[in-house]
DNA sequence: CGAGATGTTGACGACCCTCAAGTGCAGTGG
DNA sequence: CCACTGCACTTGAGGGTCGTCAACATCTCG
């Protein structure tokens, strides 16, 4: 029985608020198509790209979710992509990928081609696009920022703690409920993201769940207590060296 | 007695790359020099901002090294940034920063004003500038991603190794050698960037140069052999399980 | 040259990884 | 519909890694 299944609307959707304005600018309608393809299933486990392969589109994830793995080999997780977020913003400039992706379920992405959005900006239609490409790449840049912190933290329920907690925030930033989700990934992919051990994933779970702070059936998710969770993200006490004071001239 | 210290040539500066763009669009020369300002020095430990400043530049590492703080206090060290690089890129499009940045040492800095580059776009003068910008923003992410993976490794060996590795990647990169350099921060700050204890950092450092992959006095580096180091980004044998080789229709 | 910060070392204990066994869930075929 | 099978998930025991604390060495800067 499918409680939640995340799918972003298409008016939320990123790729196709950038498909509208490159649309706009041309005589057609129909240019759109030619540069957008929605809604193209994509079935479990199945990738999308290989580390090797030429960058052809930028995807968004529609409905389902995406996971990411360094290099060719699917050794260690590199990230998670949830419905509404856009899989390979930071290739978008090179030749190829060095990393490979898959869907982590049954699921439909939007495509967008990059050589088209190139062609555009070369003639210096689009400035609206460039912004919001400039603007997209800067916010992933803020969410990689967050996963390192997180990734750093100390102890392993610290790690486990924020990771939920961020994952609900990156749900409630496409529309979806940030305290109830369900999670894409198996416990292993989660560790293998974390640099922890799958076992000591499944036990801070049940730690932070004896603390009241999340309830958690599996896949099913269900942040209980969110301060207590973000507060992980601070580290204890001991303060670093101070900054100089010094007023700047 | 300073050895190498690390100045980034002006024709190798990213900012000043920009600022050149920037100014052969407008009439004057004189244009370059409202919008950036040129070896701005700076003493150690005093701030480029804090969290909740409005976001006014960008700064460019001229010479010297900074580091980044999450928050406002110096609770966790968010990242460091050597000279060539930008700090602050990915708060472009943002009104405040919600980190804080400060010199690690005495240096110098190149400040580009951002309402200017802000006005640049909107008048659709520079097609350059914007896809300039988006390169750089995608190259950031693709750091912050790798810095990411780093942060994640199982192992505190694993960690320090790689993270050496990556400065001296990071050194190459803008004109620097990969394998001799001088480490900015502290083992304190290394420490409290990667997760670990500053005791921690210190034993693997030893058991690295044990291993005669690196020779380490205080804080100058020097890699002996960068392909053992970088072999530590790949985790041991432990795969995951298998893309499905399904061919998309 | 002295004082304070930074770096280093050792002992001990907590945390987390490893290994191995067992449980539950989902998809498949009888 | 239900047993079967495979995989993900869970649990426990034991050992290695790393954090903590305290003492000491070294470096830096005035």
């Amino acid at each position: 029985m499918p409680r939640h299944i995340p799918i972003v609307l298409c008016r939320n959707c990123a790729l196709y608020k950038t498909a509208l304005v490159l649309g706009l600018e041309s005589p057609a309608q129909e240019a759109l198509h030619e540069v957008v393809i929605r809604n193209h299933p994509i079935e479990k486990g199945q990738p999308l790209f290989y580390a090797g392969d030429p960058v052809r589109h930028l995807y968004l994830v529609h409905s389902g979710s995406c996971i990411s793995y360094d290099g060719a080999e699917p050794r260690q997780v590199r990230g998670f992509h949830l419905p509404g977020e856009i899989v390979g913003i930071e290739e978008m400039d090179e030749e190829r990928y060095n990393h490979t992706a898959c869907a982590l379920e049954d699921g439909s992405l939007c495509q967008l081609d990059v050589s088209r959005l190139e062609e555009a900006l070369e003639a210096e239609e689009l400035i609206k696009v460039q912004r919001y490409l400039l603007a997209t790449a800067a916010a992933h840049a803020r969410q990689l920022q967050k996963e390192r912190l997180i990734t750093g933290l100390p102890n392993a329920e610290q790690r486990i703690g924020a990771f939920l907690y961020n994952l609900g925030q990156r749900f409630q930033s496409h529309g979806f409920p940030a305290l109830q989700y369900r999670l894409p990934m198996s416990r292993e992919e989660m560790a293998s993201y974390l640099g922890l051990a799958p076992e000591t994933v499944i036990r801070m779970l049940k730690k932070l769940a004896a603390k009241k702070w999340v309830r958690v059936r599996t896949r099913q998710v269900e942040i209980l207590d969110p301060d207590a969770l973000q507060a992980l993200l601070t580290r204890t006490p001991p303060n670093l060296t101070k900054i100089k004071s010094a007023a700047k001239n």
